[in-house]
DNA sequence: AATTATTATCTTGTGTACAATCTAATTTTG
DNA sequence: CAAAATTAGATTGTACACAAGATAATAATT
């Protein structure tokens, strides 16, 4: 008695466009899903990769910023990565439990904590430059896709950074 | 004595293209970190516009699939969404104590767990509308520009979902 | 210099994600 | 039909992600 409630049912138009309302929550036309089971899916991917060096996504992210630029302050890196510190916190100590990095309090500056990379962690780079090669095969994108699919995900990012507090509804 | 060590340093370059080897570990150069952290941005834009709600991003695209379908299994809910049990699990529990849902075992298969809208979670759709519209004006993309993207994340989700057990190095 | 405000990190609590394991209910097979 | 295999959920343990609040160090102000 309930069920099928969509195809083409409403002639309500949003103020948007002339989508009809319905189709607004319709699960596999939003972009946002798309985005959100992309991005688990990626990670799955990058999983067994990574766990030959006992590392997680989010870990190996904070060590792509270190090999850039080592010794980053916890915000540093937060602001890097987008992460807060309730995340990097206690992720740095797994990467310090790993000994792939260390923790100190900066003597210039008390309140920061530097994390540096260990011998073992920067060895680490060259083994690991395999896997985002591995994954860029996996997505079966040339390089110029995947460069354009980048940029259109850093400025969809950066459109919605713009938004972060305020918008309800339009 | 370490740091900046990277515009352009190798000549190296890789099986898959002329790319330098060191490019690979750029993160701004990866598809994956703007696939990762704009799926984390757009989480916090539904966040304010979900509470009203009581209801988390994953929560919502729950009822997004019984709005479409009511009365799915566990399963079917976790084929659609590609969550497994043990995120459903917790998840519907606590859609259930909102009484959005409500989860009884199929007669037919005592296996299953069917979980069905409440009244209350019905009528919660027309209110829900404004939500993934206040989104899309975050995005501030066009509605074209949208299906692209949306395709584009699919087709990708399809491409790494075909490399989920075997690949390594390749 | 003492007070106030700010900053950086840590902690706590809630809610995903997912692997691995467990249990119970079906289905398949011999 | 009974034993074995499969299936559906639930549970457990680890690891994010982030809001909110606590703590401690520094900076700004009076």
């Amino acid at each position: 008695m309930s069920a099928r409630a969509h195809p083409v049912p409403a002639k309500i138009t949003s103020p948007l466009s002339g989508m009809p309302s319905s189709s607004w929550l319709l699960l596999d036309s939003q972009m946002c899903f798309a985005l959100y089971s992309a991005s688990l899916t990626m990670t799955k991917i990058y999983k067994p990769l990574l766990a030959r060096f006992d590392l997680t996504y989010p870990q190996y992210l904070v060590l792509l910023v270190l090999w850039e630029h080592d010794q980053r302050s916890v915000s540093e890196l937060g602001e890097r990565l987008y992460l807060d510190s309730g995340t990097l916190t206690p992720l740095l100590k797994r990467l310090e439990a790993l000994e792939y990095v260390s923790r100190e309090r900066d003597r210039e500056d008390e309140r920061r904590v530097i994390v540096s990379l260990t011998p073992a962690g920067r060895s680490l780079r060259k083994r690991v430059l395999a896997v985002p090669q591995s994954v860029s095969c996996a997505t079966q994108c040339s390089l110029p896709e995947l460069k354009a699919l980048t940029g259109q995900l850093v400025k969809l990012r950066k459109s919605l950074s713009g938004n972060l507090a305020p918008g309800t509804v339009p």
